[in-house]
DNA sequence: TTCGTGTGCAACCCAACAGTTGCATACGAG
DNA sequence: CTCGTATGCAACTGTTGGGTTGCACACGAA
């Protein structure tokens, strides 16, 4: 089971932190790298990445004296699961809610 | 394929919200009637339900002079799909890169 | 017809949050 | 050693967004 669900949506719904979640899925990166690539300063992407890391989806790990983040997407697959499940659940539900109405 | 995927995990993304999506999962529900079981005034429900109409988690339908609104199952089982192909992309690239590292 | 209830619109408040700048520090390469 | 660069901490700003209240309106039941 996964814990609560909303924080990693809260992370994943914000644009810029998308962007960089998927910038780092093809291939980790530094802050200050990633400061580069983005139009916003490096402690934005500090930020962001730190709202990541806590809602796991992010892990870091130092290098040299660069400290280097990959997305985790282990984590998302546990999630979508997690979502496909209460989904199809929901849907189940109705169908048998109409049926009763029917019948 | 699906649009946008930042405004669904932003209308996820908060408790209530959440809360009220689960509700609305189990039996649908006029905005008055969600307003009698949460804490919060109805005008806060329907802004709620505003947003999840707008990433596509709810659809509303008029029902007598009640409107009623339901949890689309399926629009987060979509998601959910989406979420796990990019997870899996994600791990695939980073074995990738591993494995040139290694050998 | 009348009263109760469900809805819609608008203005307002406050806290959370994205983003910035400035500064201090530390560490690796040359 | 020294310079450049990567990081960390802190304070500040502007905007978004959750929530409220007040009012007008419409429709269904008694």
């Amino acid at each position: 089971m996964i814990g609560n669900l909303t924080p990693v949506f809260a992370a994943l719904g914000d644009d810029t932190r998308w962007a960089i979640l998927v910038r780092l899925g093809e291939a980790p990166a530094s802050a200050s790298a990633l400061a580069k690539e983005f139009p916003i300063s490096r402690q934005a992407i500090v930020k962001h990445l730190d709202v990541l890391a806590r809602a796991g989806l992010v892990e870091s790990q130092q290098r040299g004296r660069e400290l280097v983040h990959r997305a985790l997407g282990g984590r998302l697959s546990d999630v979508a699961r997690e979502l496909e499940r209460i989904g199809e659940q929901w849907d189940a539900r109705l169908a048998r809610i109409k049926k009763l109405a029917e019948g």
